[in-house]
DNA sequence: CGGTATGTTGATCTCAGTCAATCTGGGTGG
DNA sequence: CCACCCAGATTGACTGAGATCAACATACCG
């Protein structure tokens, strides 16, 4: 455990913004919690805790992406979230971690024991309200994955997944449209709730009807920002083409 | 809105208990908050608030089920969860409630101003941790029906539905193991993230697996709760009969 | 250079969405 | 009391989206 001493964290720019949940805290803010903080660098596929083990730590992303997952009985894996740059996970429920994290790509971290924070809670209700803030946000987050698992097909999730990542702006670049996916597209299917197969054929889908361009497995240039945001609204399925009963001509003259 | 003045509660009970993040307040606690609030009755498909609105006060459920839905695009509804008593729903996001809220069934609900709460997160750390504690167990139960959308089939869902609700005990009676079911096959469906009539197969193929019995559109009786909870981990989706290649018959004695 | 992980595409089959018809129970008016 | 209506529940037939199996391509290793 000599990575988790208390070392100079080197990050000392502004606290990463995203949209509401990230970038709330104030500089000194940040600082108070770099003080009490150590910074952990992680590999791709580093375990930062698993599902069920005693939760003593709450963490802050400083850099790359973690994978918040869960599995079932038949060894399936669902992705949560995945966690960016500025945003705070690691929550005990009744003492544990209800899931696992691990680096999607390589990471940094903040780690800062809860106890810690809960007592920073107390002291300051600015920090109170603020971890309030980015718990409702991830809250808000899951909400609209349920959204997005409930009522979408599989090419409409995939185009709500760049949406959402088009707006970290480690990711995605706005001069070059280019988009850099931190993740596999086993990963992929594992957060979208749909296979590998599944997830190559939706990007295949939206390269077709020239929303995306694939760069390279890992990249992807965003063509059409308005036409994914359309796609998100369409229906989850076309209406069949009733090809039994009379054709529903518009028995035209006759 | 002469309703929300300030009435006697009439509920001098013990706080509803349900689980973790229920049954959180303590006695002195929840008079605290019943003191503040004033008490709503709704009737089936009131709605206490809509999506957008401005959002002033959260609310606590004391009787029946509140919909908490988002409709998308092309007018579906999704039923992102259903709140029970020892609930609290109508965090601000934004200033603005995020989703729609309205009544399954007869139902009632404490409504307190969303500044009085927080004042009284400032001053009592216990209500500080105690509301935290709710939103995190509204968090969790987000990020089952994430697992449930992403992974199981509809049966399945139906299923961890069903045990959900067996763990209210305002809707399952042990002794003779009937549920009460407080909603619609509609809502259910849109509650499932599938179509009524998908939802209404899926009880029927329970039923025929001897698991549960119809007894009206609104209550079944529970026949096998192992069976519903061994159900739940099975895989999504049988391996196809492989009809083509060789059979993979054990080519037994021939 | 073989070996392994990852990405991609094709073929096939299942689950669930869509349309449609029927059934049920609860009201309402005559 | 009954005929009627209407909303909700149920079932059947059909079909498309996506899971599964398989094969192959590509990249990244030691």
């Amino acid at each position: 455990m000599n990575q988790w001493s208390n070392v100079d964290v080197g990050y000392v720019g502004p606290w990463p913004s995203r949209e509401s949940g990230a970038g709330l805290f104030s500089a000194s803010e940040a600082d108070m919690i770099r003080r009490v903080s150590s910074l952990q660098h992680w590999r791709r596929g580093n375990i930062v805790y698993a599902e069920g083990d005693r939760a003593e730590c709450v963490f802050f992303v400083m850099a790359g992406v973690i994978r918040i997952s869960r599995c079932v009985g038949n060894g399936q894996r669902q992705i949560l979230a995945l966690r960016v740059p500025g945003d705070m996970f690691g929550l005990p429920d009744d003492g544990n971690y209800a899931n696992s994290a691990d680096a999607a790509c390589p990471a940094r971290t903040l780690r800062l024991p809860w106890q810690r924070l809960q007592q920073m809670m107390r002291d300051e209700p600015q920090i109170q309200s603020k971890v309030l803030a980015k718990v409702m946000h991830n809250f808000r987050q899951a909400q609209a994955r349920i959204m997005s698992l409930g009522q979408q097909n599989a090419c409409q999730r995939l185009a709500s997944f760049l949406l959402d990542f088009v707006r970290v702006p480690d990711y995605f670049d706005a001069e070059t449209s280019l988009l850099q996916l931190p993740v596999s597209r086993s990963d992929l299917g594992d957060y979208l709730g749909t296979v590998r197969q599944s997830t190559v054929r939706a990007f295949a889908q939206l390269e077709i009807q020239g929303l995306i361009r694939r760069v390279d497995s890992h990249s992807v240039e965003i063509l059409d920002l308005c036409g994914l945001e359309l796609l998100q609204t369409g229906p989850r399925r076309c209406a069949p083409q009733q090809g039994h009963g009379q054709p529903l001509q518009e028995s035209c003259v006759h």
